[in-house]
DNA sequence: ATAGGGTTAG
């Protein structure tokens, strides 16, 4: 053996040092194992060259057996030699043993520090990289030197100013190593601080291509991907190439402020200048081409590549998963598997999502028990955060509550997904709840994000004087211009009833994109005011926004809650032949409701034949609500049959079908569809309705009575009902399912939530004032004609938003026209 | 023996 090693001493400079070095360490170990260590390795110290084991040891058992054997032979008091050996383990990023060896070391050199704020720095623990920075400064002898500040510069521009740390680079000289110089200007210009880096910059003694980059990153990295792009230029200018690193960082940027066309071209160049072969450059390219939606492009990417790493495979499941298309993404993520490579944290962010998309409760509790397992909860709040997001969509709000709690460091995010979870999933005072905890026990700072959750959670309360407080806080946090937080503002007043101040919200809002467009279309559909909503549109194409999907479906639901037929066809031709728009099962609904409320049936029940897709509840329902307005009974009970058949729980079928029976006087019809509901043991949906008066919302069940004002409540609507029957108001029974006698109905229908809080709102604010009603379904008939009455007998504007839309009623009419 | 600029995310 010795004569090995000695041979071996010969050949170290040699390609084939690696494949002998671990040869000897697996002699050397196995004799080690013969329990003859003290005497094998008392001999060999002075021959051993450990230099050599060290580059030899390229996984985490050959390493962990260098290390058995170094402590045996005494070596690890050394300072050269562990830290080397602590080297090893920050390469292998085994960063709890790089640090048991460093603190273990009674004494320690440049090095060591060095190298031990360099294992921090590779994994991404910039606070402890710090931390060990000061150590140094503060109690060791040790002085920092041109290796420690790159490091240390770099964890800065990760946590936050690093201008004490120019200082103290300038004052010990080091400011005009070009190395150092670099790490300052990436630093200044992640802070956006252009000014000082640019003065660096233009001072240093020569420029590589990475002084280039550290510029370029910077501002990429800061958003900055205009200035970024113009630097890009400026190097070309000097005769310097794009390297594959200048490339990898701006493309991002590029995607990232919409220059689409620009990142396009940049691929050109990589193909042009051979880079297209770069791992870094192809993910980067994946990236850009999934983010932009061109899947095909990201795959080719993909296919053409030579080696793939984890963050390639990630990149391209990730590519299908944002894109919604599930099934691919988990096709993608098997044959990663097949390649041997391990998931890591990323992956599996993607694959909560996956199996949200794809609705596999099963498969999501299995993601969720591989994450807690790996332990991965703690490693990053961004893991804990998909948990929650995952069962959010899956509307399993129990288990994303728990996974919200289990996150040991909560972020805005946390909280926003939280609340999203709540207002997403139709619960929105628990969503309003949350964010007021999350205001009241947390410094956490709310963003864009947390108005976008909240604010349509307001909205779909009516709480218009709650939102409005939230309005201010936006104003404060300077969001109010956001394109997001805007049109949730606009969505807000326009769904509280205040058209005028949507209105002029939507002035201020950059209207870029079609998002505020949908919303600004949609309210004034939802107001009944379908000919604003389609000059809306026309200026919306005036200006050269592309509409949507969700354009289409505004445009068509504004057009039938206007009755305008012909409109609405226009509407829905155009999407299909202008905008090669595929029309959805929710744009279908439309049309059949559209034709449906301006009586042609017949036309509504083709539009549903022609579907190239199953019809859903809402297209039956459609077609139902419009034979309930129109009397026709065959067609009405055709529709209700498919409506039981997909969901025969829902109480409102029965209702409209029971109605359509009443109309025209059938009986019969009526208590069959009774019985029906009866043995079918019917779930019904609680009605409820609000009123915010004085910052407080009320809300109101049908027959409650746990409200502090209940009796002056029913006795205020013991003398509306009898003042009403005298104009004529005649209560329709067939609204009442329950099998029970006249009288009794026509005290249930008087104990309707929104007449509770029509009564509530009469007697609690000043007269001649407007009256605001939230009603959590549609409002139901004969409340409807009730209220007309009402707002002619109180001379009262009530203006009722049902799920629907709409209804002003005024001086005795409604603005729907009865068709609700 | 240690070192600057790069790709994935809720």
């Amino acid at each position: 053996m010795l004569r090995l090693l000695l041979k071996y001493k010969v050949w170290r400079h040699d390609k084939i040092h690696l494949l002998l070095g671990t040869r000897c360490l697996s002699i050397l170990t196995s004799a080690n194992s013969l329990q003859r260590p003290s005497y094998e390795i008392k001999d060999q110290n002075k021959v051993i060259d450990f230099t050599v084991l060290f580059s030899s040891c390229s996984d985490a058992a050959s390493v962990k057996r260098l290390h058995a054997l170094l402590v045996v032979s005494g070596k690890t008091q050394t300072i050269f030699v562990s830290t080397r050996l602590l080297n090893l383990y920050a390469h292998l990023g085994d960063l709890s043993s790089a640090y048991d060896t460093f603190s273990l070391m009674p004494f320690k050199d440049e090095y060591t520090w060095n190298s031990m704020i360099s294992a921090y720095v590779r994994t991404g623990n910039f606070t402890k990289a710090m931390n060990c920075f000061h150590e140094l400064t503060l109690t060791s002898q040790v002085q920092p030197d041109w290796y420690t500040f790159p490091l240390v510069l770099k964890a800065c521009g990760n946590l936050i100013d690093g201008k004490k740390l120019h200082c103290w680079v300038f004052k010990l000289g080091f400011m005009w190593d070009v190395f150092i110089a670099a790490s300052l200007i990436h630093m200044y210009c992640r802070f956006n601080a252009v000014a000082a880096a640019h003065y660096l910059f233009e001072n240093m003694p020569f420029r590589d291509s990475a002084s280039w980059n550290a510029v370029i990153s910077g501002l990429c990295q800061n958003g900055n991907a205009d200035e970024a792009l113009s630097i890009a230029g400026e190097m070309r200018l000097e005769g310097m190439n794009l390297d594959p690193v200048t490339i990898a960082s701006i493309l991002p940027a590029c995607v990232l402020v919409g220059k689409s066309l620009i990142g396009m071209l940049i691929h050109l160049y990589v193909i042009k200048h051979g880079l297209e072969f770069d791992l870094f450059v192809s993910n980067a390219l994946i990236n850009m081409y999934a983010k932009l939606g061109w899947l095909e492009h990201a795959q080719r990417v993909f296919y053409q590549m030579v080696v793939r790493d984890l963050v390639s495979w990630n990149s391209i499941i990730s590519a299908f998963e944002q894109n919604n298309e599930p099934a691919f993404a988990l096709l993608l993520y098997n044959g990663m598997q097949l390649h041997g490579l391990q998931p890591d944290l990323l992956t599996l962010v993607s694959l909560a999502s996956i199996t949200s998309q794809s609705g596999h409760c099963q498969n999501s509790r299995s993601v969720h028990g591989f994450i807690t397992r790996r332990g991965w909860l703690m490693e990053d709040v961004i893991v804990g955060n998909a948990i929650v997001d995952m069962y959010a969509k899956l509307g399993i709000i129990d288990y994303a509550r728990k996974a919200f709690e289990e996150i040991p460091f909560k972020d805005v995010i946390s909280w926003n997904t939280l609340i999203t979870c709540y207002s997403q999933n139709g619960f929105a005072s628990e969503a309003i709840e949350i964010y007021c905890m999350m205001e009241a026990y947390t410094d956490i700072t709310p963003n864009q994000g947390t108005w976008v959750s909240v604010l349509p959670a307001y909205s779909h309360l009516g709480a218009l004087q709650q939102g409005m407080k939230i309005h201010g806080h936006v104003i404060k946090t300077h969001l109010h211009s956001d394109v997001f937080v805007g049109t949730c503002l606009v969505d807000m007043y326009g769904k509280c009833g205040r058209l005028d101040d949507a209105m002029s919200l939507f002035s201020e809002v950059p209207r870029g994109n079609s998002v505020p467009w949908n919303a600004i279309i949609a309210c004034h559909g939802i107001h009944g005011h379908g000919e604003v909503a389609l000059e809306l549109f026309d200026k919306m194409l005036h200006d050269g926004v592309n509409p949507d999907n969700v354009t289409f479906l505004s445009l068509l639901s504004a057009c039938s809650h206007s009755g305008f037929v012909g409109q609405g066809y226009r509407c829905f031709h155009m999407m299909r032949e202008q905008y090669a728009i595929k029309p959805s099962l929710r744009h279908y609904g439309c049309m059949v409701d559209l034709l449906g409320r301006a009586g042609q049936l017949e036309k509504a029940y083709e539009v549903i034949k022609s579907m190239p897709m199953q019809p859903d509840v809402s297209v039956w329902g459609a077609l139902l609500g419009a034979c309930r307005i129109h009397g026709n009974i065959e067609l009405g009970k055709f529709a209700s049959d498919r409506l039981f058949e997909l969901d025969s729980e829902n109480v409102g079928y029965y209702v409209l079908l029971s109605n359509i029976y009443a109309n025209v006087g059938k009986w019969e019809g009526v208590s069959d569809v009774r019985s029906l509901a009866r043995d079918r043991g019917l779930k019904k949906t609680p009605g409820w309705s609000s009123i915010e008066v004085n910052n407080k919302v009320n809300v109101f069940y049908t027959g409650n009575k746990s409200h502090p004002k209940c009796e002056e409540i029913y006795k205020e609507l013991g003398i509306l009902t009898a003042k009403i029957k005298s104009l004529g108001y005649i209560p329709d029974s067939s609204f009442v399912l329950q099998d029970v006698e006249e009288d009794e109905k026509e005290h249930i229908l008087t104990s309707h939530s929104e007449r509770l809080a029509i009564a509530f709102g009469l007697i609690s604010t000043v007269p001649r004032s407007n009256i605001r009603i939230f009603k959590n379904l549609r409002i139901c008939g004969d409340c409807h004609n009730a209220t007309k009455f009402i707002s002619k007998v109180t001379e009262r504007e009530i203006i009722v938003r049902d799920s629907n839309r709409f209804h002003h009623f005024k001086d005795g009419t409604c603005s729907c026209g009865d068709y609700w």
